[in-house]
DNA sequence: GAAGAATGATTCAACTTCTAAATCATTTTT
DNA sequence: AAAAATGATTTAGAAGTTGAATCATTCTTC
């Protein structure tokens, strides 16, 4: 177990960052990412795991290739994945009875107040991030973002060597 | 080198990343690398390439621990880094006169007109990302994005073992 | 101005995260 | 019943990153 360290002197934002408008969203997105996992260590779960506990409790997969496809990860990273979820006590496999191939992932008690207090974690990195936009761009800022998530789709696309 | 290869059955967005600031911000930045990254690949640069293009473009760094700093990576990553584009033929490494410890790193004029080039294709795919908004909306995204961006700080956190 | 502390670049070993390919079980197709 | 497809899993390995150690140069301070 790790935790962060003594902050090296911190650097203004450089220019380069809110000139285009790619790497202002690559850059928000990471800034969230990195301190939404440090905050995340005080439960003792990754970013990643928490995710998965978000995408299993809002969309209920009914398999773990489906939770993958929604990830975006590879199937088999999701079975180390669940594993540790299991092994925790926040999620649980069980064998689909229609189709016993499947195995359908679902939280536990203890796995869905873990997401409560993850979400809230969550929401208070966000606002922290946020932290120089008034309510008022705040939630319009919530808005755009939301239409911009919400017409794009999930895709896992393989490496595959160039011939 | 590698090319992403036949799409898996693109699924719709998960409910979960639409339920959430913290996580939609995740999203729409991953979304964004990944695109971006997959686009300059027709440059033979990586995204990791292009930010540091941008950044000693933009903000002149006075030494490799400098860029590293405003990079948020480890100054170590940053002598293989420059070392590729110095390979490339895109930057160039040159001792500073008044202090022989540091090298200032900048673009060769190829660089910077491979930066240029760049900056068209990041542009291409953060409108491709946000395609859903319209030119009005896209501008509130921009103003909002941007003002959330500069009111942050870089800082690179060393891990430290915990005791 | 010499000795020691600080700073910057670099190398190296290790770690984390992730993926492709192969394997096995189960279901579907023919 | 045989063959093909689908899902979970294991294994080996690639890619990106970091901490610590090393060397050169500059700064500090006595």
């Amino acid at each position: 177990m790790t935790t962060r360290g003594p902050a090296e002197a911190p650097v203004p934002m450089p220019k380069a960052f809110a000139s285009r408008l790619g790497l202002m969203l690559v850059r928000v997105g990471d800034e969230m990412s990195q301190r939404g996992q440090q905050a995340l260590e005080e439960l003792g779960i990754s970013g990643r795991d928490y995710t998965a506990l978000a995408v299993i409790a809002a969309d209920q997969p009914r398999s773990q290739l489906e939770l993958a496809r929604m990830m975006g990860k590879a199937p088999a990273l999701c079975v180390a994945l669940i594993d540790e979820l299991e092994t925790a006590g926040l999620a649980q496999r069980v064998r689909d009875p229609e189709d016993r191939r499947r195995s359908i992932v679902s939280l536990t008690s203890a796995g869905e107040q873990l997401l409560e207090r993850a979400d809230a974690i969550a929401d208070e990195v966000a606002a922290a991030v946020l932290d120089g936009l008034s309510a008022d761009e705040l939630g319009a800022f919530r808005d755009l973002t939301r239409r911009a998530v919400t017409e794009t789709t999930t895709e896992y696309q393989a490496d595959v060597a160039r011939t």
